[in-house]
DNA sequence: TGTACATCAGTGAACGCGCGTTCACTGATGTAC
DNA sequence: TGTACATCAGTGAACGCGCGTTCACTGATGTAC
């Protein structure tokens, strides 16, 4: 089991027909929004399968339990995000300057509120499972990656802070930023807040004290 | 409602007896503990009653629902830990240097990974309800106060960073901060990492680039 | 301090609902020719 | 392209359990004297 899915046809060699997927997705796109709405906790099977017009029968028919659907209604979308981020890091040249790299990634990683709910509902139970736990790491690790090798090709743009001297370290902060910008958001609802506040903060941990610019200050 | 409960006697004129108090204190204390293990989504009543030894009957008696259990028991804990952190801000005589501060807060802030699970568990609760998103709002707006005052009394000491100006935002980023590191220490349980890794991150954020210490770098 | 009394806290049984889970069945869908 | 067939996806009813909620009752506890 792993956050990036594999696809169910070639795990169970079943034929998968064009029903069946589009009942799957289905499925999915409405626990999305159950879930968003009351929490991964306080949703029933049968919630899920009404908002999606289906019988609890067709859900059982494509999933083991709630637990499964959750499972592969994270991977989905965070597979989904993770392009998104690469993609706007990957623009701009291979020589990137890192405030015009923060303003791109942080429109993306604060777009929905929704997402931030379901996205720290499945933090909780990750954390109360040792094997989905190392699953989300292994995803966040790899995104941590993708940032520091975009931070290594911006050195000489922007000099880093001395206590966060290597790369890695500073895309281990960018997540936490990410992180603790996402609890406050998740109580005071205020996305253009979050995004101007979280440009400030990683502006903040990624240029020297000295150079940085002092124009990303909160409204 | 507020997260700094209000004696229940004071509110309810009703003679409180030693007994209740104690049957009170019992189910909140078995109740901390279930949540911790299977998250407020998936505990019934009958489970927090099992754990404390008492029938629901009980529970009826004491509480109108898990809610308001759980509201109850986050707002005692809660403000444990803020005045914990008070404490720790508080010594060190009037003029304070950061880096000791930093270095005490940090130990209490990160001790019980049950309180970290309980915490984020009660969060994804408030951010789905207005009314208790603004309680806790208020509570973590008190805390970050406490920090600005703290960090306004160590100004000449250290100067923080030119993108975090005031020692609002200075506050508001070390909040943040110990945010984004709760939700990496939820999936890797490492508390003696994740507290060094918090020092360092706040040592970044709070001091100037050029001068920080580089002592605190994770192991 | 001791006793009698009134009140209250917690008991335990009962009720019933919501929902997880199963399964025989039917109509939809893909495939072979 | 059309048809016949086999297989599969989703239906819908049924079962039963767990548990939320209530309430008459009992024994514990505080109070008055």
């Amino acid at each position: 089991m792993t956050v990036d899915g594999v696809s169910e046809a070639a795990a169970t060699g079943r034929r998968v027909t064009g029903r069946r997927a589009r009942t799957r997705a289905n499925l999915l796109r409405a626990a999305f929004s159950v879930f968003a709405a009351k929490g991964y906790g306080h949703v029933s099977i049968e919630e899920v399968c009404e908002a999606a017009g289906y019988t609890r029968g067709a859900f059982y028919s494509n999933f083991a339990g709630l637990d499964e659907l959750f499972f592969a209604l994270y991977a989905e979308r965070a597979e989904l995000i993770a392009e998104q981020v690469s993609s706007a890091l990957a623009q701009g040249g291979p020589d990137l300057d890192v405030p015009a790299a923060v303003d791109r990634v942080t429109e993306v990683l604060l777009l929905d509120r929704d997402w931030l709910l379901v996205k720290t509902d499945f933090l909780v139970h990750a954390a109360r499972d040792p094997e989905v736990s190392r699953s989300l790491l292994e995803h966040r690790a790899r995104l941590r990656r993708a940032v520091a090798d975009r931070l290594a090709r911006a050195r000489g743009h922007t000099e880093l802070p001395a206590v966060l001297g290597t790369v890695e370290d500073a895309a281990h902060a960018v997540v936490a930023a990410y992180d603790g910008v996402t609890v406050h958001l998740l109580l005071d609802r205020d996305v253009a807040g979050a995004r101007a506040w979280l440009k400030q903060l990683l502006t903040a941990l990624l240029t020297d004290g000295s150079t940085g610019p002092a124009a990303h200050r909160r409204g």
